[in-house]
DNA sequence: GAATTTTGCTATAGCCTATAACAAAGATGG
DNA sequence: CCATCTTTGTTATAGGCTATAGCAAAATTC
């Protein structure tokens, strides 16, 4: 039938000569897939990567997590909240304002599972990178945004 | 100071060396930055995508834009509505219940200059990535969500 | 010690996405 | 030709993430 032919038939080539395009699409294909993953061990994408520095900076501080990350003070608040609730970050006092972040045992057991879910993500994820691209996927992107 | 020293420190290599970081991160400053420059047009990043599609194949529907750029019909409402209050696109009935997008003369001036915005962006953005990696981007990149 | 900065937080609004449901029209298969 | 999917465009609504403004208390700077 006439319709069904030309969307079939979409002119999408402009579109996809345009890195901006495919790193956009490609992005949010990836955060996707890892987003549903994450979601059986109960988290999310941004929460898991805030666990991933509060366990290799133990005592750091909700601002600093937020610098790293490009995450607004503001927007640290629920995000801690949740992992405190989830019984997997404490709170101490270190100095009178500031409160450090350390990881519960509980928290440092699912971490675990966490880290093997997004390593085995990543290694799928670089799998499907032809191998004559694949080394040059991480040193272009960073030279995007650092 | 103590505090600051640990701050600066902060140790991010795990993140670092996943791609799966370095594409979210790469993604959100791209999209920033284009956003930022479309804005001074009065558009936004989606929106002048579905303007480049709705340009490239004129007559095409609102289902059609939709599946080709992921986005769900009900979210495609609000999209083209703007689009049609700007005076960018107009709806002619092509059957008894698709509807046609054109392409208005208004609109055909003012993707020009969104276009001129966008291949300056995106010729900023290939200008940014070491040459040695440059032609292997978008192919790795296509490998992730084609 | 006064002025500035930082920290953690509340409240709120916006953008984009996801789901469910619906009526009308179109396509399909006997 | 008729009954049964399927598609289209739409409303309504909720959620995730982000951005802004403002605030009090503490820390830092000069």
């Amino acid at each position: 039938m006439m319709l069904r032919e030309e969307l079939t038939k979409m002119n999408e080539r402009n579109l996809q000569s345009y890195p901006g395009y495919a790193l956009r699409r490609a992005a949010n294909a990836m955060i996707g897939d890892l987003a549903k993953r994450l979601e059986a061990h109960g988290t999310r994408v941004v929460d898991a990567t805030a666990l991933l520095l509060i366990a290799d900076n133990p005592g750091t501080t909700s601002s600093a997590i937020g610098r790293s990350l490009d995450i607004q003070r503001a927007n640290m608040v629920p995000l801690l909240k949740r992992l405190e609730d989830a019984g997997l970050i404490e709170r101490k006092p270190i100095d009178g304002k500031s409160l450090g972040l350390f990881m519960t045992a509980h928290g440092e057991k699912q971490l675990a599972e966490i880290r093997a879910t997004i390593d085995a993500f990543e290694a799928e994820l670089i799998a499907r990178i032809p191998a004559k691209h694949r080394d040059h996927l991480l040193p272009a992107l960073n030279a995007l945004w650092r």
